[in-house]
DNA sequence: AGGTTGACGATAG
DNA sequence: TCTATCGCCAACC
């Protein structure tokens, strides 16, 4: 099972309204160590395909809100979300308190079916 | 084969 | 709270 399809899996069941943090989902594919590959797959494979835009850094930063093609469409898109996202400078921020994902027991193992599914 | 580079995170001071 | 440093590991010279 490829890391990155994993990291492509747990984008797709971000819930909508919620953001998760690099951290978290290297734990959740199960490498928790993995977390700079977890930006680093979003930028390559997953661009566009995964909302990548609810992947936010520890501090609840947007540190890859550069990297899309418009600046500002990060920010917008969790605005849609009914994400609130502040200006500050650092760059866009969400309240990791109020909007973080929290994954219940069932969500993981939910996720871990869908990887092995996908072994096969 | 070896060194550098990150859309990161944890820890020490 | 803020900075410095280290650990991490796939990708890319």
């Amino acid at each position: 099972m490829d890391f990155y399809k994993r990291v492509g899996i747990v984008c797709n069941c971000i819930p909508q309204g919620k953001v998760a943090t690099y951290g978290q989902i290297a734990l959740l594919c199960g490498k928790p160590k993995n977390s700079r590959q977890v930006g680093y797959a979003l930028k390559m494979e997953l661009a566009g395909e995964v909302p990548a835009y609810r992947v936010v850094n520890s501090k609840g930063i947007l540190s890859g809100a550069f990297h899309f093609e418009m600046p500002d469409l990060q920010k917008m898109l969790l605005t849609e979300d009914g994400i609130e996202v502040t200006w500050t400078p650092e760059g866009w921020k969400v309240d990791l308190k109020k909007y973080q994902w929290q994954n219940s027991m069932a969500e993981a193992e939910e996720l871990q079916a869908q990887f092995v599914s996908e072994t096969i």
